[in-house]
Parts: C-alpha cells; sequence; structure tokens
DNA sequence: TAGATTGTTAATCGATTAACAATC
DNA sequence: TAGATTGTTAATCGATTAACAATC
C-alpha cells in the first residue's frame, strides 16, 4: 500500500523505544504530527493529562489508532488516567526530531519559496533556512532576512562550506531533477519536492512530494460525481 | 482506511461511465491527477498511444494499479494496443472535472495565499480566483492581476453577488472555522484548507487539507530514525 | 474496591497485486 | 496466426478497529 520505512537498530537511553525491526507507516508518522499539534495547543491551555479518547476527538481518529500508534514507541500512558500532556508531546517531538534544529536548503525563489521561506511553521518546528537559490538574476542578491539569494550556480560551494540536512525544491518541474541529483551528490539525505514530477533518488534519501494541484483537482473530481 | 467517496448515480452520454453504487478511494483519485499530468506530458511529445506498463512506469504504480483505478470508470484501452493519449487523457480529464472553469474564492493573502493566487499550474487546470479576502488593511484595495483584495467583512455580499464552487482557506489556524461556516452557509460544497487545524463540515461539503509541515516532519522523523 | 483507561491481540476491512481469459 | 495487452477476478498484503486482560 505504501512504502514503510524501516528504523535502524539504535537504542534509546531516554525512555523513547526506538521500532528496530519494525515498520513505521507513513499514515502513522502523518498522525504523529496531528498527535504532537493538537498535544502543544493542549499544553497551551495548561491541560495536564489527556486520555486517548480525547485526543483521537481531537484529531479526527479513533482511540484504538492513537493506542496503536504511540505502541510502536513505547509506554507512553497510566493505566486508568491516560497521559502527561508535556511528558507525551516531548516524547513524540523527540521521536519526530522536532527537538532539534534541521538545516535546509531552498531551491526557486518564487512565489512559493517566498512562501516556504516566511512560513512560520517551519522556524517553529525547527527547520531553518540557511540558503537561498535562484536562476533569476532579478532575484539574485535580495535579503530574504538574513539571508542573501544566491545564483544556483553557487549552490555547490555554499552547500560544501555551509552543508544542510534538508532541500526544498520549489523550481519549475524541469530543474528539478538536475537539482536533486546535485544536492544528493553533496551527501544531502532528504528533499522536499513541490515540482510536479516524478523524481529519482538512490534508496537511503528521503523524497517527500507536495503536490499543490492535487487537493483541488481532489475536489474538482469531488464536485463532478 | 480512509473514507470513501461515493458517487451520485447519474449516466453519462459521452462514454465516460460513472461509477454509481461503486466507491473510489482518494487513493484512486490522486493517481487519476497523476496519469493526467503524465499524459499531457505525452501528448506534448506527441505519443499516440502507451500502456498500463508505460504509464505505470512514468507514474511510478503498478500496470495493474493503472488497469485497475481506470476500470472504475470504463473501458478506454485496446487489448493488444494499449490506449490512446489523447483519448484516455480528455476521458481523465472528464472524470476529474478538469474540461471545465471552476472558480475559487481565496481567503487569506498572507505568503502563501500570493503564492497560491500566482501558481500557474491552478489556471491551466481552470481554477480561477475570483475573490480574495483578507483582515490586514494595509492589503486591503491592492489588486492582484485583475482582483482586488477586499476585506473579509465584504465575503457575504460579494459571494452572493459572485459564487464560488471552492474556497481556499490560507488564513492564521484561529479565524479558519468562522470562514468555513460561513461559506458553507453561502452553499461552498468545496474546501481547499492549509490551516493547520481540525475543521469541521456538514457531510456534503468536501474539504481537502493540506499541511505544509507535515512533509517536512515526515522528513525530520526519516533523518532521525 | 470500583471505575477508568492503557497496551496488545485477533478480527476486520480495504487497497494492492498477481494471474489469466479475453481479444486486438 | 502469434504476440501483446487489456479488463477483471481472486489472492495477498497491510492498515484499522474491536475487544479485553492488565493495571492504575
Amino acid at each position: 500500500m505504501q512504502r514503510k520505512f524501516r528504523s535502524p537498530r539504535s537504542d534509546d537511553s531516554r525512555g523513547v523505544a526506538s521500532p528496530f525491526l519494525d515498520r513505521i507507516s507513513d499514515f502513522t508518522v502523518r498522525r504523529l504530527s496531528s498527535y504532537c499539534r493538537i498535544l502543544r495547543n493542549l499544553e497551551t491551555n495548561s491541560a495536564s493529562t489527556v486520555s486517548s479518547a480525547k485526543l483521537a476527538e481531537l484529531c479526527g481518529v479513533t482511540s484504538a489508532q492513537v493506542r496503536k500508534d504511540l505502541s510502536y514507541f513505547g509506554n507512553f500512558g497510566t493505566r486508568g488516567l491516560g497521559y502527561q500532556v508535556s511528558e507525551l508531546k516531548t516524547a513524540i517531538e523527540k521521536i519526530m526530531g522536532l527537538h532539534r534544529q534541521w538545516s535546509v536548503a531552498l531551491f526557486g525563489a518564487g512565489s512559493l519559496g517566498h512562501a516556504l521561506f516566511f512560513h512560520e511553521g517551519f522556524r517553529e518546528d525547527g527547520f531553518y533556512f540557511r540558503h537561498v537559490f535562484e536562476v533569476d538574476p532579478l532575484k539574485v542578491g535580495k535579503k530574504w532576512q538574513d539571508v542573501e539569494i544566491r545564483p544556483i550556480e553557487e549552490a555547490e560551494s555554499r552547500l560544501k562550506r555551509i552543508p544542510v540536512d534538508i532541500a526544498v525544491v520549489a523550481t519549475p518541474s524541469e530543474s528539478a531533477q538536475e537539482i536533486v541529483d546535485l544536492v544528493v551528490g553533496l551527501g544531502v539525505k532528504a528533499i522536499m519536492n513541490f515540482a510536479p514530477r516524478k523524481l529519482n533518488v538512490p534508496d537511503n534519501v528521503g523524497l517527500r512530494n507536495v503536490n499543490l494541484a492535487v487537493a483541488l483537482e481532489s475536489l474538482s473530481f469531488f464536485l463532478s460525481n
């Protein structure tokens, strides 16, 4: 149904079990994102505990689903009482890698690139844009916050000097594969792609495609049928 | 596993069978989008026929999947020969509702709203923004192409005068439900939501959530494990 | 203790795939 | 005709859910 992600064998000293030998589906990962967001809200509203039923309701899933998802990673609750909000939030952030910072390079400084760069949620989650690369000479040289837009030709040398964990591709489809090949060659292991085309990456590189048209087309289908 | 969409009973005079009594999963709809895009490319490159195996390869799925997806809607191929590219493209566009125009209202004229408004792919697919509504008085009055940004208070009267098929919500999370209630009350039957929160809509309204953070968080999980 | 809720197993549901008769 | 490829059925795979013993 979907490609699964196999977690490498690595133990963890701070109470979060690693799901080695097990496989976590992307469905589960996406729900963990959602649980995390809700738990942050609950924490803001000073809730101290939450049951799987309550969390499920707030996320629009079943309570069995919540418990099942969490069970891949450890025992976070107390029978009869539920989960400590802050504790569970911290645990999920750690599982998701949201307890640390990630360096990101943005390719494409068009309106989509602009929106991504200034999207506040990313920074709050620990994702920091270190580079912006663009072909349009009219945009090169401009500064977005403390990052100067540089020509794509400088990507290699700059990424060697200041490496990143993640590359975000917000360029026209034609240049996407080229950029991916470049950053993969430079050791980048994770790519978020907005270009609506199939990209080839090695097995050990994570690729997530975001296609803005799909949601609208799905609504168009819904309205038509 | 997911909510299914039940197609209403309605026959079609132009050769595309309607899948009444059947249910089409959102997985299938998303793949139809993908087939459509590839077929458009093939048509541009003057390919006249394509097999399910070739189409599958270009989309990154199996040939059985392609044939299965298409089989929900009719018989589009010729045994031994494959599919006519233009014919199949036209058929899928019709199934998806991409053979006509859709009117869209945009809520939120921030950088995300800006990116969506100027996203070329939408217009090419037949989605036209008729309205842009925004609370920030500094933005109200500006013109994006031929559309003037108007205050959110005018949404009701303007949408009554010039109705839309789809509302796109690109506002902060806090105002999203309010906007949804408003447009649902005005008869809008399809909503694309970028606010990272659960929205309540009646059963007969289509809602698609796009969460930009999820793809990055999923990569953060990938890199961490 | 009685009530509540977890963690987990087994059952169910539904999506994908293999296989092949039909047929160009 | 022989080769190719569809449309469809049945088998498989995997995600979700119901149910309940464990236990706070």
